[in-house]
Formats: C-alpha cells, structure tokens, sequence
DNA sequence: CGTCCACGTCTAC
DNA sequence: TAGACCTGGACGG
C-alpha cells in the first residue's frame, strides 16, 4: 500500500528488523523480469531510507569498508515480511538471507514493484516533501511556470517530478482539505492556496503516524493494530461512497468533494 | 463462471 | 492517451 507514509514504514521495518543482524545471500525468484542482485559479499548488513516513493536499500560487508545501494519501488503491492527460512511469502521475488535461519522478502503480489542495484534517488523525481520540505517548495516554485502547472491541480499532485510521495489517495485528502476547485490549473491552485504545500508534508505525516493505509490488505509492518477509528478519521474522501468521483486523464478514479461539480 | 477494481509507473502508437 | 504490466478480491449471474 504504498504512498510515501507506507514507503517511510517499509524502510521502518527493514531497519528494525535488520539491526544487528548478519545476511549471507541474496536470491531472486526466477519468475520476476528484475535482474539479478549481486551483492559479493560473504557476511553484511542491510539498511534502508524512504524518500517520496523510493526505498533505497544499503548492503555494507562486514569484512571492508565496501557497500553497495539499491533503489526499489513499491508498486502497487510491494512490501518486506520477515519468516523462517522456507516459509517465505508466495510473492517474495527478492530473499535476503540471515544466518539464523530467517529470511526478509521482498514481496510483490503484482510485481509492479522494481530494483536497480548501483542507484540511490532519481533525478526525475523531486525532494520528499517530509525529508525536505523547503527544497520541496523551492523546487515547484521556481518551476510554476512551466507546462505540468498548467494542468488541473488534481493531477499534477501525482506528477513524481513535483510531488514525490504523494499517489492516489494522499491527492484526494490533500484537496478535501483545501477550499479549492480541483480542476482549475495546478499553477492557480498553488498560488492562492499555499497550504497545500503544507498538507503536502502534513498528510504523508499523519498518514505515517498512523500506520499506513488501510485501504485493502495492507498489513502495518510491525503487525500495529491500528485503531479503525483514527484511521477512518483521516481518510475522509477516498473511497468515501458519500463523495463525487471520476476517472482522470491517466485512467486513475479522482474522489473529490460534489460540491465542485457543476 | 465473468467483469470490475486496486495505494504506480512505463513505453509505444 | 491508450494500453501494458500483474494477481486476486469483491461482487453479479
């Protein structure tokens, strides 16, 4: 379930479950495209950091000072389970292998999801709006000028390059919350609505604190019993039956406020 | 059985 | 701007 709150606590949950812990081997599942990881080294450790909607994973051996990054995306389903060696997931496409015996996958139902070993961050995607929320700014300020601000607000909040983190229900929060039309252009928005800077840090936080999602099977990666309660309160507008919705221009269901319809 | 839908990108006409 | 990439859950007949 992943928006940048889920990406920040899958990179939560490699890193607490990592701590001091010895991997020994890398294995992909043969039935994923991905590559192949190599990572050489006889015994190292993994940790990892979210940004937007990247994780970047670090593999350091313990014998020289050698590391080694991966970037991985979520997709649509991706996420870690920590088992028993041999009890992985039906989906696990990546397997990290620990020397007690346990193994963290990387599971993927829809491999969606993507590796890249040797990359950290993108560059075709902007600052992690909780990470760094001035340069997160800076950056769509001094870029409102061109065409994406152009289109309506409601989809260029999915557009990586400016909003990284923020996917199909943060957008429909975000905008619930603003007392703007949805439809006018991202740059108008913007520049008589400057909270939605604000909300742009603030949801993914919130979002965080709570949790994660709990749109579908999303499982809290530290199994958290998450109050429905607190979470329904935050999820106000997606999925809400009560609210107007559409399909947008990249085939993605918007739900919005009914009031803006005309 | 079938159709629709899902928290996301990608690339090919 | 469609589709492609994927699995599986919900729901309808």
């Amino acid at each position: 379930m992943p928006e940048l709150a889920e990406l920040r606590l899958t990179s939560d949950y490699v890193n607490v479950n990592s701590k001091g812990i010895t991997y020994v081997n890398v294995e992909k599942n043969p039935e994923h495209k991905g590559a192949n990881l190599n990572i050489p080294f006889n015994y190292f450790n993994i940790s990892a950091e979210s940004r937007g909607k990247e994780i970047v994973m670090t593999f350091r051996d313990q014998d020289s000072d050698a590391s080694i990054s991966v970037r991985i995306t979520m997709g649509m389903s991706g996420h870690f389970k920590l088992t028993n060696t041999g009890s992985e997931p039906k989906h696990a496409h990546l397997k990290f292998y620990r020397k007690d015996g346990t193994t963290l996958s990387f599971v993927d139902v829809r491999r969606f999801g993507k590796w890249k070993q040797g990359e950290t961050w993108s560059d075709n995607r902007g600052p992690d709006p909780t990470v760094n929320f001035q340069d997160f700014i800076r950056n769509i300020k001094s870029n409102l000028h061109k065409k994406d601000f152009d289109k309506p607000i409601h989809e260029a909040l999915m557009n990586q390059k400016w909003f990284n983190g923020i996917g199909n229900y943060l957008r429909a929060e975000i905008l619930y919350r603003v007392n703007v039309d949805p439809f006018i252009s991202a740059r108008e928005a913007l520049t008589s609505n400057p909270e939605i800077y604000q909300l742009c840090k603030l949801l993914p936080l919130q979002a965080y604190k709570l949790g994660g999602g709990k749109i579908k099977d999303w499982e809290n990666p530290f199994g958290k019993q998450i109050e429905a309660e607190s979470w329904s309160e935050f999820m106000i507008c997606y999925g809400n039956p009560i609210m107007a919705k559409m399909t947008d221009r990249n085939g993605r269901t918007f739900w919005f406020d009914q009031k803006w319809i005309m």
